[in-house]
DNA sequence: TTCCCTTACGTACGTCGTAACTATT
DNA sequence: AATAGTTACGACGTACGTAAGGGAA
């Protein structure tokens, strides 16, 4: 179970073919073939399908562990690097839609005065890739939002040790579509919002997985799923009645066609994380404080 | 950063040897020093200071990745291993010390009653031991106990996808000297003890880790470390008035030389948890049913 | 001097690419 | 017939063991 092997065999099932992924890695078609050959040997198992190319149930299996050990494997190499490394001149934020909030905007502003010619990047992405970017060092320092009890820590995939810091909590807010029925309440008990319409936009609200965990709930089963990590695309979505979504009071208020409502849940709230190495470099440090100060 | 390299890295740190490594691995003394310089080459750092044999700041780094990833890949392997092989005929657990309860071992007789010949083994071990052994497949079911809130799952390494279900729930309690000033009280609250001295067990007793993280206190510093397996000779420490210990009120009560006091903690019970793959062979299936029906 | 890690070197095995082959549509 | 994965085979590189070399106690 060599890592390039498992690399193959990822990059085999999702271009869906061989010489796909060949060409994708750089190989040759024969090269692939072999290694998936010698997986299959090697655990005795068909892993793929051939014509069409697509995981067998052992395949499926496997790359569940595929991609989490690759990750791993990159996120060693970059940890190693970084106690090398000099203190960067570019300082790469990556941070899920609702945790881009004026505050954390207010924040980089400040720690670039006191570090003028600090160059600076903001990448917005889904939560699972913020912690992925952390990890490769694609990222300098990763904020997420999320739904969880107060004080608590989100529950964020544990890929590698990284230090988090919770740097805002604020009331959990549903997103209604403006003429809504129960659009003028002054707040909704999320239990009686478990059978509503939903919209499971992971990368851009609050995952409805992390809303029934969080609750304790069955309920909040999707009606439609949103891919993208823009929150304008989804607001518009549940403007024209497609769902209702979860997110935090402040990013939901104020939205065009749309209605932020408090939620009242016991011991629920919208918390927002800062996600950096444990060791991180003199700019990060600051920044983490930075946002320390607003919480 | 081949796997095998990594293991040869672990080896060396814990053997402060190459020639114990090799010996262990079944390499010469050669080829581990040759793995050493290809990883240190590769990363472009040195790992492991020599004469005396021990890991740098990045050796260090590197093992804290190691070590997990080397499961992960034994799970990854496990995983599929399963998915060949036929229903075990010798059905083993691996348990934490108070997780081996009256109800489970009635539970476990229950099972083997509907399948008479079905051999059986119980090994007690941590509670990262436990998870390890139901990843790689050397125990078929795994049950740990634990400080959480109340229908919180516990808090347990997250080294690959496995299922794990609530079996039980009952009040923590605090295990004392028989003749200390607070063992008549009826109760006592948690907030109360952060600051008593404590003997950290985390293999026998609810790991003191876990009881700062449910508090979110800073409290409950280790006066002593107990690193076996056995709850009788933590409860003799603790007897003898070397600290306080924490574990569940069943498990805890009527033990020689201690009194058990149940801890009042808003939000905080002892629970026990069964882990085990995602697809159970039947027997599994039967006794995580069984366990079920105790809760 | 002894112990223990490193380096040199030869061999064996493994991995990749080229190219011929085979199966599916 | 064309497309796409497999197999055969040869060249190259890698990884191991043996054995000689070097530095610390």
């Amino acid at each position: 179970m060599d890592p390039h092997l498992l690399r193959t065999l990822v990059a085999v099932v999702e271009h869906r073919s061989f010489s796909a992924a060949a060409r994708a890695l750089g190989y040759t078609q024969s090269a692939v073939s072999q290694h998936i050959a010698s997986l299959e040997a090697d655990l005795g198992t068909k892993l793929v399908e051939r014509r069409p190319v697509g995981p067998t149930g052992a395949g499926e299996r496997l790359m569940e562990h595929a991609g989490p050990l690759l990750l791993r494997l990159d996120a060693a190499r970059a940890d190693i690097a970084r106690l090398r490394a000099a203190p960067p001149t570019r300082l790469t934020l990556a941070c899920t839609p609702a945790a881009l909030t004026p505050s954390l905007a207010a924040a980089l502003a400040r720690v670039r005065r006191g570090a003028p010619g600090l160059a600076a990047g903001v990448r917005v992405l889904g939560p699972d890739a913020v912690v992925r970017a952390v990890l490769t060092g694609e990222a300098d320092l990763g904020l997420v939002d999320g739904a969880a009890a107060p004080n608590d820590p989100l529950p964020l995939p544990d890929a590698g040790p990284m230090a988090t810091v919770g740097v805002a909590e604020e009331p959990l807010a549903v997103l209604l579509p403006a003429g809504h029925p129960l659009a003028g309440r002054p707040a909704l008990r999320l239990a009686d919002l478990a059978d509503a319409h939903w919209i499971d936009a992971p990368d851009t609200a609050v995952p409805l997985a992390q809303l029934r965990a969080a609750a304790h709930t069955d309920g909040f089963r999707p009606r439609l799923a949103y891919g993208g990590g823009d929150l304008a695309g989804l607001v518009r979505l549940v403007a024209a009645g497609h769902g209702l979504a979860a997110t935090g009071l402040a990013a939901a208020a104020g939205q065009p066609g749309a209605v932020a409502v408090r939620i009242s849940a016991p011991r629920l709230v919208h918390r927002t994380e800062a996600v950096h190495p444990r060791t991180p470099a003199e700019p990060v440090r600051a920044l983490v404080e930075a946002l320390g100060h607003t919480a």
